[in-house]
DNA sequence: ATTCCATGGGTATGACCATGACGCAGAAGA
DNA sequence: TCTTCTGCGTCATGGTCATACCCATGGAAT
């Protein structure tokens, strides 16, 4: 059983339908999310209009924790993408939770640690060249059962702040090289290491 | 007294001089640290040699406590930039420190979710042209007693990913314009609530 | 098949910004 | 005082990338 199920004990998880926000950037948080079965984005909007995907969340994550234990208006919003059945834990229900599962408070600082470890690679990355951050993003992301991802240059593109343009040129070249090869709306990854290879240049001398 | 003095109960800090390194990016954790007592910045190396400051620690901060309870190498190193007073905490410890107070745990969960939300905002800042990112950047700083910031050009630009000559043309605009005034070494917010327009026009609508 | 739309690919233009360079002024040390 | 170093202002140059536009094609619906 899944760890988090201690906190949806003895309550019933209520069902979201595909693209329905869970919750909205700048509003005060009462509550965090434990996203029980479905799929979901978390994503912060900016200013322009876009909008910048911060995770992918799947069956047995936490959403919207860090704003709800933090007490400020959240970060960025969250939109299912699928059917989901999500559990809501206010305050209350959270001291109980703790009085009765101590247990649970270190696996909780462990997924917070997990989150900052995320978000800092963000940043790291943020001021990288786009080519690097799109190899980064492709490595990061689950493949199917073939090794191909499939998604959209566009949704890539959003996802790490850039073009569709320049995700087209990057994967155009890349596949030139041989080291990946584009489909309709989808990418296969011909040659991982390589691009591992490309995408971490980061070597302390 | 300071809540996480109860971290080093019965212990003594170790005492940094100005300039050591605490942790390294790269390296397994083993502990994370209370910093007592001085300053303290951790930074992400990026593969250029370039250094991203991540946070400004002050007396009362833990530093290192992500990848701690991540248990993943380090994603930033910390270095001190005074004299410092530091407790390192190691699993063991921990463990005992959460026997005795268990009060200790929300806290560190929303030191946690803090760290999240400031990481968050980068993330967030990181594709914002640099003039927002600067004046960001400068809203977020603690000042001195008379508004003002102690920092050089250089340092900005290392902070928010922006090149010194950037962050010398944006704020000598800034300047012309009476939102802020630039000394040797200094910045004096003159009239923040202007800054503050022009930093956030994420206007949800 | 035909129509329509989403996706992918290309190009020209211009915005933004990093780089390297130079000069000047304030600060600090001899 | 003189020297040196750091911080700041500015320029020309070039690279990267967003924007806007165009066209080709895959896929789905009629």
């Amino acid at each position: 059983m899944p760890i988090w199920d201690l906190l949806g004990e003895s309550r019933r998880p209520r069902r979201y339908g595909p693209g329905q926000m869970i919750y909205l950037q700048g509003e005060m948080p009462s509550c965090f999310y434990y996203l029980q079965q479905g799929e979901a984005r978390s994503f912060i909007s900016l200013d322009s209009g876009e909008e910048r995907v911060l995770a992918i969340h799947r069956s047995g994550d936490l959403m919207g924790e860090a704003s709800f234990f933090d007490n400020c208006p959240r970060v960025s919003s969250a939109m299912t993408t699928e059917e989901c059945l999500v559990f809501a834990i206010d305050r209350g229900q959270l001291d109980e939770i703790f009085l009765r599962h101590p247990e649970l408070a270190l696996p909780m600082l462990q997924y917070l640690a997990r989150t900052v470890r995320i978000l800092s690679r963000h940043v790291g990355s943020a001021s990288l060249p786009a080519q690097q951050r799109i190899v980064r993003y492709l490595l990061d992301q689950p493949t199917d059962e073939q090794g191909q991802l499939h998604c959209t240059h566009e949704e890539i593109g959003q996802a790490v702040g850039a073009s569709r343009v320049t995700v087209s040129r990057v994967l155009g070249q890349l596949d030139r090289e041989g080291a990946l090869q584009t489909g309709y709306g989808s990418v296969l990854l011909r040659n991982p290491e390589r691009l591992r290879q490309m995408a971490e240049p980061m070597m302390p001398d």
